[in-house]
DNA sequence: TCGGCAGTTGAAGAATTAGTGATGCGGGTT
DNA sequence: AACCCGCATCACTAATTCTTCAACTGCCGA
């Protein structure tokens, strides 16, 4: 399960259908599939659940009395705090220029139904997924000459049979660097952000296991930045 | 039209298909919807492309021969400079497992075929205003025909592709006057609003740092103003 | 034309910041 | 218990940046 970007435990979709039927059969098995649910029955009743309970995604039907999707997108685009949840449209109807309006209105997503649970929940998970991709971790990370493999916690160069061993702080760090090139962080950065935001230890620590990773893949990566910080070189793909 | 997270003034679209027939009329309708088209016919030749000019969408068929759709998700997801980019994919088998096989590997939509291009094309636009909401906030200030980042500490000149490096000093003094266009400061208000108010520094010293800005961006930028102060131009170039 | 401001320039020393080698501490292993 | 490794820290050295100063240039008015 990908993590949501609010910091949940478990993702929070608000679902959104004036059918009650519908509703607690998606209900049932988004909850099955290990998000949490919140349900609303039209789009004034969302907009209210949405600025109580920030939820990660919205799953909105199009067609819905009081306040139909279109007209909730829109509400939900003009809170500060509701503008970046990405949201997801259903209809029943496949009409092509509604799905065009639906999507110019702000959705992320248009499905048509009847749509399946696994879909939706896919959907759902790359919505998720979309708002965190920099955190999303992959196996190989690839930048540079380097192949940075998380698994064996080791790094390999183009052209180099020998892999290369880095130890847990290192690699981190590393990763860290190379999942951001180009960007300058101070070592408080590094320090909060890496090590985490509790550990109290000298910034200039920082520069030790720059210099270990340096001695191990390199000079030319990791860049100073004299007064401000470090970064991942630029340079090159 | 959304901009893209690029920086670019167009939107620039990789398009993957390898029936080169669909590959035109999706080309051709993109370009009329005011995007940037790039084309490639399998996986491996749009992986290629996409680390030679980095497109801000990827729209691609899931069944291609050399490395499929799925494949080429991941290749993109493992690199570090690509992995932030949106993925559409497309397929003309409904199978529902293909989706979520395709929305699991890494892609942002999935679209059946045959798609009609404003659907398309409003889905591509979606995805851009979703990179825009998601993508880390760039800390960039634009101004005559300089890109002056804090992010990455450096600074474009526009038609140059050598981003220049600044000195601490310099790029917040720099950073301080293009970000008041056209006023003019005097060495006093410098010092104290770059330097800080408690700072004991020769006000001369002022002139040796523009004098190096200067050296490194151009005469240009930055007027003397006699018995004055210094200020930064007003024309935008 | 000759000072005389005011800004520019080059160069040198001071100050700040980063790199380096070594040390100590702890946890896990042999 | 002795050892190795990863990690944090420190003291020292090296490098770069910042500041200062003084000589120089160009413009303006007397």
């Amino acid at each position: 399960m990908t993590g949501p970007i609010s910091g949940r435990s478990t993702p929070l979709v608000l679902v959104v259908d004036d059918e009650e039927d519908i509703l607690e059969l998606v209900k049932y098995n988004l909850k099955k599939e290990g998000f949490d649910v919140h349900c609303a029955e039209n789009g004034v009743e969302a907009l209210q659940m949405a600025k109580e309970s920030i939820p990660d995604v919205v799953v909105m039907d199009i067609m819905m009395p009081e306040m139909d999707g279109i007209e909730a997108s829109k509400k939900l685009r003009e809170h500060a705090k509701l503008r970046t949840i990405p949201i997801l449209m259903l209809t029943a109807r496949s009409d092509e220029s509604d799905q065009v309006e639906g999507l110019d209105a702000g959705a992320d997503i248009y499905l048509t139904k009847p749509v399946s649970i696994p879909v939706l929940s896919s959907q759902i998970k790359a919505l998720l997924r979309g708002a965190q991709r920099y955190d999303m971790p992959v196996d190989v990370l690839r930048i540079a000459d380097l192949e940075i493999d998380r698994d064996r916690f080791e790094v390999r160069k183009h052209n180099v049979d020998q892999a290369i061993r880095l130890a847990r702080k290192e690699f981190e760090l590393l990763y860290f660097f190379a999942s951001r090139p180009g960007r300058v962080f101070s070592r408080q950065d590094l320090l909060d952000q890496v090590w985490g935001h509790d550990v109290y230890v000298v910034d200039r620590t920082v520069d030790v296991h720059v210099r270990k990773i340096r001695e191990k893949i390199g000079e030319y990566y990791i860049e100073t930045v004299k007064g401000v910080g470090y970064r991942f070189t630029d340079q090159i793909a």
